[in-house]
DNA sequence: GGTTCCGTACTCGGATAGTTGTTGTCCGAGTAATGAGGG
DNA sequence: CCCTCATTACTCGGACAACAACTATCCGAGTACGGAACC
């Protein structure tokens, strides 16, 4: 089982796009610049974000992104559902009923598979913990010279 | 971001394993066929499942495999672990410390990523409940009528 | 008849191909700035 | 001098390869049973 690294790039290119939520939407090049990223790949990534609605995005010229929301409106869980898919990470076959399981009567499989159940919670205090922060969150806990940074490095990087 | 379906696989011929504990050690074939598995691509799982101290294999014709430890003590995160590989999903390539982040001082580093932290953290509490769930839990939550069929498909397709 | 030994069949173990999903890249559609031309 | 408009350069959007991981399979090492030979 492993996590796109999308999930890290989307979740700090939120982050830079709040500290810089006063500028003019931010183009994909500057943003993988700001973390040595390879544009074109994160530009993908960004997509999704937009799709699910996290992100907008302004086409042309001077285009780019920006937040569609609040940073506080905006959950790990919205990120991460965003960039890897809402498909759920364990996927009941229902191999249960293969098999020996064949003979068994079908109201028998009435309630759900006890080993999908005991997953499914798992992955659902996962889910609810991603819920329960926000990218306000975060940008409460970065350093307090980051923001600063991003902007001068944004700026001097500039056109 | 995906889970393999070894991990089903893997659980539930614990659970017949647990049921089928009285009998000799149990071969992949007979496995694979209480819930028509592939068998060669079954016996790759529990292999790991072996190396993970969970199941005990038995080499030489009349061979097979049998629980090394009690169903109590078997957690769900000690299967999930043997079979996804120990490492965590969310996979901190610290990309902060790139681009902008390289003008930082080094010690500003010295705490981790909120972004990691907060992943870890889901990551944490997935893996909480899943280490709280042991086979002997979900052999309770099993239909009455399970452990009779997976005996008497064994013994109807036995040798 | 009992014992020993050998052949055989069966099972686990690791090394080997095929297929799907993720990573990375390219070209086309669309838009705002820009400069020239005309009023 | 101001307005209009075509040109141009830049950006997003989706379609196209390269790589890696997962899925599936095959062959070799080891072991217990079964039978034959021998005592």
């Amino acid at each position: 089982m492993r996590m796109g690294e999308g999930v890290e790039w989307g979740l700090h290119c939120c982050l830079a796009l709040a500290w810089l939520e006063d500028e003019a939407p931010v183009p994909t090049g500057r943003l993988a610049g700001l973390f040595e990223l390879p544009p074109v790949y994160l530009k993908k990534q960004l997509q999704a974000l937009v799709r699910a609605g996290i992100l907008q995005s302004v086409p042309g010229v001077r285009g780019g992104f920006r937040l569609a929301r609040a940073p506080a409106e905006i959950t790990l869980m919205d990120v991460v559902a965003a960039v890897e898919g809402p498909s759920e990470a364990f996927r009941c076959a229902e191999i249960r009923q293969k098999g020996a399981g064949a003979e068994a009567s079908a109201r028998e499989f009435a309630r759900p598979c006890g080993v999908a159940t005991a997953m499914r919670r798992a992955e659902l205090a996962w889910r609810r913990e991603l819920a329960g922060q926000t990218l306000a969150d975060l940008l409460a806990e970065a350093p307090p010279g980051a923001p600063g940074r991003i902007r001068r490095h944004y700026e001097r990087h500039g056109a």
